[in-house]
DNA sequence: TTTGCTCCGATGGTTTTGGTCGGAGATTCA
DNA sequence: TGAATCTCCGACCAAAACCATCGGAGCAAA
C-alpha cells in the first residue's frame, strides 16, 4: 500500500491551511485554532489536536496558548518545512525496511545475515527520501485540485 | 513510516533467490521449494508459504506441485517482473492517500471536498510509482551488500 | 470569574499484520 | 499400491498499529 497514515494526512492538510492563512492571501494573517482546522477539513477535533501537539513538540509549528485568541502558527517559513520532516515527526523515523532501524544499538532485522537485497532497496529508499526532502509546505500551496483516481499499476491487469 | 510489510520483504527476498538459482550462477537451474527459501533466509515457513501462494496467484511465479520434487519457479524473465507488480500483488492497490482508492464507485476520502493537497501528493505518488516500475527483480541481483544504518532525516536532529 | 483555548495522559475499539494449524489433492518413488 | 513429500487453501489466533474519544489541568483574555 505504501500509504500515509491519516495522522500524516491531517498534518499536511493543517500545515497547508496554516500556511495559506498566514500568507495573507485570504484576509489578514492570523493564528488558527484546532477547531477551525477540524471543521474546515472535516476531521475529528480530538485526533487533530494530538497531531498538532506532535507537530508543536517537533517545532514545526508554534502553539500560542493565549486563551480565546490562542492557536497555532507555523514555526518557520513554509519552504523550510519539508515533507520528510513532517512525516518523520508524525510517524517516527522513516525507513523502507527493518534493517534501517536500530534498537539498543542492534539492527532489528532477522534476515540480516541472509539478505541479498539491501543495496538495491536502499537505493529506492534514498530516492524517496530525496523526493520528500525536496518538497516543502510551500509546494502544497497550489490552486484547485481535481479528483484523480489512480489506475492499477499492474500491466497485466491481474486482480489484486 | 513508509515501510514495506514483512510479507513484501519476504516476497522480494524469495524472488531474488529464485532468480539467482534459476540463472544457473550457483549450480544447475532448478525449482526451489518453500522450506528451502525459508531456511535460507530465516523466515517462518508457513507465512512464506502464503506469500508464495499469493505471488503464484498473480502469476509472478509458477507452482510445480510435483510431489517431493515440486516447488516454485519464476513465471517470467526477472527483468519483466517489476517491484511495483510485486508490491501490488502482496499489498493490494498502491496509493499514498485514501482518495486514490474507490469502493463501490465512490472515493473513500472524508476530506475530498475540503482537500487542497491532492495535486502535489499525486506528484509524489507518481514519482514513487515510476521508481518502483523502473526496477525489476533483475536489479536485485547484485553482489555482497554491506549493512547500512540510515541516519535521521531531520536536519534539526529533534528526537522523533 | 468565566470562557475558550492548549496541553497531557489514559483508554477503548477496530483494523492490519504476523504467525499458526489442519486438511485436501497431486505427484514421485519404493 | 502405499508412503512420503510437496503445493494449495481456508480458517484461525495474537499482537501491534492505528483511529478515535474522554477527562482533567493550566493559562490568558474578556
Amino acid at each position: 500500500m505504501l500509504k500515509f497514515s491519516k495522522r500524516a494526512d491531517y498534518a499536511l492538510l493543517s500545515l497547508q491551511y496554516m500556511a495559506t492563512v498566514q500568507s495573507g492571501i485570504a484576509g489578514h494573517p492570523r493564528v488558527v485554532n484546532t477547531k477551525e482546522i477540524a471543521e474546515e477539513h472535516n476531521i475529528p477535533v480530538e485526533l487533530l489536536a494530538k497531531v498538532l501537539q506532535t507537530l508543536a513538540r517537533h517545532q514545526l509549528i508554534e502553539s500560542h496558548h493565549n486563551g480565546p485568541k490562542g492557536g497555532y502558527a507555523l514555526g518557520r517559513d513554509p519552504k523550510d518545512i519539508t515533507l520528510a520532516q513532517v512525516l518523520e515527526a508524525i510517524e517516527g523515523p522513516l525507513g523502507l525496511t527493518d534493517c534501517c532501524h536500530e534498537k539498543n544499538g542492534q539492527s532489528q532485522c532477522e534476515q540480516l545475515n541472509h539478505c541479498n537485497i539491501r543495496t538495491p532497496l536502499f537505493k529506492i529508499q534514498e530516492s524517496i527520501f530525496q523526493l520528500l526532502n525536496s518538497m516543502s509546505i510551500e509546494d502544497l500551496l497550489v490552486e484547485e485540485t481535481p479528483v484523480i483516481i489512480v489506475e492499477s499499476l499492474n500491466p497485466q491487469g491481474v486482480p489484486s
